[in-house]
DNA sequence: CTTTGTAATCGTAACGTTACGATTGCATCG
DNA sequence: CGATGCAATCGTAACGTTACGATTACAAAG
């Protein structure tokens, strides 16, 4: 409720003085800034959020796009830490973390193009890549600070924070044959985005360098759920031909494969070998050996944070990109 | 980028009157609103944030209070849903959600304070309510809107949605006892926040019904983390008069705990029984059988959204109270 | 032909802040 | 004693919006 011109009444000062005092101005004599603080803590002033922004353009507001797959079920678990880091970073960095969810309906260069507009944010994270994402040109021919959580495939030079999708399936799958498995499933959760195409990518990799070939039909999408994994891995393990390893696309498939493993009386370790991507540590607390690819989501969110903030306060600086690559803990 | 001057001077009219007919104002000629309309579509008018909150006073952002324990730990999980519950909601009713994030170093008055201030917020949401709040003091003699996820013991009313903690408590022992436990174990989150008073009140309620007396070191306080449940469960288990029956704060404590089992070779059903609160329905999942308390953080998610939303939009209203009850799952 | 009424539009001020140029007071210097 | 320089403070305008009262044009009524 207090306001500048409130102090600057009660000092018998103008407006200006005040406000230049706040920020130690050369220009204030030190007397006057020393008065001028004492009655601002005195009767809790804080800047009014809106006037400030109004006139200096700057918002310290971020926004992250946080997509979600259905309004019924619990997302990707690895979303806790990400929230978290950044929320926490942005905090610490002066700023403020809006949430923007959006659904599968929702258009998501419309959701981007809204934010946009109205100016009230300073910068956007935006995440789920697709191949071309076209948000890229637009939040760049706008020139609106933003960073990718992910890559696309653009030959335009823009900030992302990226996990190596790629290496983590590549290497997945290279401990799967270790264990002597060949017949190798693999989980993906959204079909078409950059983070699915290079898991996919990855086994390609690892099975073209073993000579194996793409069996489709050991190749999930849409694993979002521990409902659709159990299910899904219930479905293969009835087959004659059965797989011997999988790569689940996160915790939740993981438990989910677990499951349906548990429901026919087996375990991983011996006939069928599991490895899975783990962001919680929650794998390693499992009674079930199980290699585990590690990623600190937290950091990756604080990364995000910190580039979106260089991009912010400079934007023609150089465009960073960093690339996270996980720990491989192969579980005994 | 555009506003109402550009749009105004494009057609040759003042700003007052594109902004009357961008609302369908009464005085406003039909076809000089549909003019008007076609302009700001064609340039992607979006108006202001700023400008219109400091003009209206009204934001159209709600801030959640985000506690969080360490900087290195996973939260509880119960969070992920409640987040995304809340900002689904929050955008459906036309606000945005900025998080902010509080560690136990911030003095959580002070983190209240500092939003109220700035003017930047419509309405807070705030979380881990303690006995005798001095929070709920402050934005009530501010006038601010607020709903509390939890409740805390003041004889002034305010609108909180909580989870019945106490009845979790009871019945999760009350089914433990029903197995036959008698030594039981009960894992609380932080030590003095209400939430966890209510869980150790229900757990006191059913032992003294069954005449069992409350065994101080049974009680572990701080099991935020899969570790610390681990540890602090193994160590019970080396003792002779070892615990028969165990109530974990989450599905972190549970893991924990089951951990701890698994390394003495031990499982839940027979010799130890375990139930736990699960918002993620993740223990479904597990090889173990478990009784689960099941409530639904999306729900009350969106409910807290809900209750604030009618405060701001009426802050004489009736103060909204809410009580969300779990779903007993006897696992078996 | 002036008055009254009404529909449509306009102008000004204000929200709280900051940028920038103008102004004041006072000591110093030629 | 008038000019100059400097430190300190002030006033105005602007960011984009909305509220409110004023103004215009024109038709109908006296």
């Amino acid at each position: 409720m207090a306001n500048l011109k409130q102090i600057a009444a009660e000092l018998s000062l103008s407006v200006t003085t005040v406000s230049r005092a706040l920020k130690d101005g050369p220009e204030v004599h030190p007397a006057t800034i020393a008065r001028v603080k004492e009655a601002a803590k005195r009767v809790n002033y804080v800047p009014n959020h809106h006037g400030r922004a109004l006139k200096t353009g700057r918002t310290l507001t971020m926004t992250a796009v946080y997509p979600m797959e259905t309004q019924d079920h619990l997302s990707d678990l690895l979303k806790l830490p990400l929230i978290e880091g950044m929320t926490l970073a942005a905090r610490q960095a002066g700023y403020s973390l809006s949430i923007y969810s959006t659904t599968p309906d929702d258009d998501p260069v419309e959701s981007v193009q809204r934010q946009l507009q109205a100016g009230s944010t300073d910068g956007l994270i935006i995440t789920r890549m697709v191949s071309g994402d076209p948000r890229v040109k637009l939040l760049l021919d706008r020139g609106m600070p933003f960073v990718a959580f992910g890559r696309t495939d653009l030959d335009t030079a823009y900030p992302y924070v990226d996990i190596d999708n790629e290496q983590i399936a590549y290497e997945a799958t290279r401990r799967l044959m270790d264990k002597g498995c060949r017949r190798i499933a693999l989980q993906l959760l959204v079909p078409g985005d950059q983070a699915s195409a290079m898991r996919l990518s990855g086994y390609a990799r690892a099975m073209a360098e073993a000579g194996i070939p793409i069996d489709q039909s050991l190749i999930g999408h849409g694993m979002f759920t521990m409902e659709s994994s159990a299910a899904w891995f219930d479905r293969m393990l009835a087959w004659p031909d059965q797989p011997t390893g999988l790569a689940c696309a996160n915790e939740l498939g993981l438990l989910g494969a677990l499951h349906a493993l548990g429901r026919r009386g087996l375990a991983p370790g011996s006939d069928i070998h599991i490895v899975t991507r783990d962001s919680t540590r929650l794998s390693r607390f499992l009674p079930a050996k199980i290699g585990v690819h590690f990623v600190d989501m937290a950091a990756v969110g604080r990364k995000l944070v910190e580039v979106l903030e260089s991009r912010i306060v400079n934007p023609l600086g150089p465009v960073e990109t960093v690339l996270f690559k996980g720990e491989f803990d192969p579980g005994e």
